[in-house]
DNA sequence: TGTAAATTATATGTATGACATAATGCACAA
DNA sequence: TTGTGCATTATGTCATACATATAATTTACA
């Protein structure tokens, strides 16, 4: 297979269907004709008559777009163009289990890299009253004893409080989205968790930085406070 | 429109067409049956039949799976099930001057977020390799002078040599995938950016400081360095 | 004359049957 | 063993017909 890339004059076999061109050629048709949210694009018997396919090709093409949320279809009306939500689309595809496991260790560290790097976010935006629910979620934490049992709901109430006071909605939709795949790796011993884990930084001192509002400082205490997830991938 | 959700006796209509409902019927099923990467599925025609609809449908469901990567067929061979590239999907359905506003500034923060955040997985894999070139890359910056015209192309190779070293596929393919959306921020004027910035730490500081090896410094260093987008944004 | 109800037109949604195409496996031959 | 050709089979494409929902228009009525 390797060996084929050295045959320069191959050219690459034309091994797409008819529906792949034509999406493509809707997407170039699209982009070309820089269409905006809300504007129509002719009707399905119009494009197999331009384009030279059946309606069946068109409509599968359609579907396609509509899968990706470029578009929206409503009977009598026709087809308008759409701001797709991205985090939606990726929603229905992961599915855990069917991801491979170097795809798994990928998404973990993504999330680990955002956690960290969003503290400049959550310090400017976390509202008084943000905080106060923060310390209504922690208040259960017992004292100094960092030797707690690792809850996965529970760390999930706090983190996700966390990606909403960010007021990114992408950001926010994203960490919904990716829920599954560490809930996923969580169970599934991917991780090797150890039942009791030293936290370097609580999530009760977390909020507790995070009331200085000091950026700097909320970063390094988050990265500290997944120390032991960073630890085991690196 | 409101209005409607206090009666609750009213159940909500199901506007869903035939196509979403196999859809979902498809999932569930791929789902309990815990069906991993390279199981078939039943044939078109067997699933039009069980289900009770037209083969057209089951094409058209068929189709939505496979345009979210979930699926992949061959003719005779029939379908199957198949890992998904997440970041394949996205890369179509990210036109950037199709995105409303808001979402463009969640992903460009989100970019801020992940490159700050990735620090640790840089310091820790860069090879001295990927040390010199970064210096190959960045030895034209003039000097200690840190007023240099904005260059979008040289900020994405350097940027970008970063995520490479971070060795995690599925975050390189996701820089790549938001390229667009970058460069549409820049030139779109969406950012308000000065035509000439202060760097408060140059690219050329931030590879010295990775040859140190450490992580924090390297953190704060590109938080830093990305100054100039942060407080346009916060 | 203005508004509500009924009608019509139209574009998408679904169904069906036919044939094209390509991959697979088998039989047979060199 | 290797190669060729043929039959089989599941997806890919096409054509047509009809269902369904809804925008647009007309009609009916106060």
């Amino acid at each position: 297979m390797e060996k084929l890339r050295s045959f320069s004059t191959l050219s690459a076999i034309d091994n797409s269907s008819m529906v792949d061109k034509v999406e493509m050629s809707l997407l170039d048709f699209f982009i070309s004709k820089e269409l905006n949210v809300g504007d129509s694009i002719p009707k399905e018997l119009e494009l197999a008559d331009l384009m030279g396919v059946s309606r069946t090709v068109i409509r599968e093409s359609l579907n396609r777009l509509r899968t990706m949320g470029l578009i929206e279809t409503k009977k009598k009306r026709g087809t308008v163009i759409k701001s797709p939500d991205i985090t939606l689309i990726l929603q229905k595809s992961i599915i855990p289990h069917i991801l491979d496991h170097s795809t798994l260790r990928d998404i973990f560290e993504l999330r680990l890299a955002l956690e960290v790097g969003m503290a400049d976010f959550v310090v400017t935006r976390a509202t008084n009253e943000d905080i106060l629910e923060l310390f209504e979620i922690v208040k259960d934490e017992e004292g100094q004893s960092a030797d707690i049992l690792f809850d996965i709901d529970y760390e999930i109430k706090f983190h996700g409080k966390l990606y909403e006071i960010t007021a990114n909605d992408t950001l926010r939709e994203f960490q919904k989205l990716l829920l599954p795949v560490y809930k996923y790796i969580y169970s599934s011993g991917l991780l090797n968790l150890p039942t009791a884990q030293r936290k370097f930084t609580s999530h009760k001192q977390l909020v507790e930085i995070l009331q200085t509002r000091d950026a700097e400082k909320f970063r390094m205490g988050m990265r500290h406070h997944l120390e032991n997830h960073f630890y085991r991938i690196l």
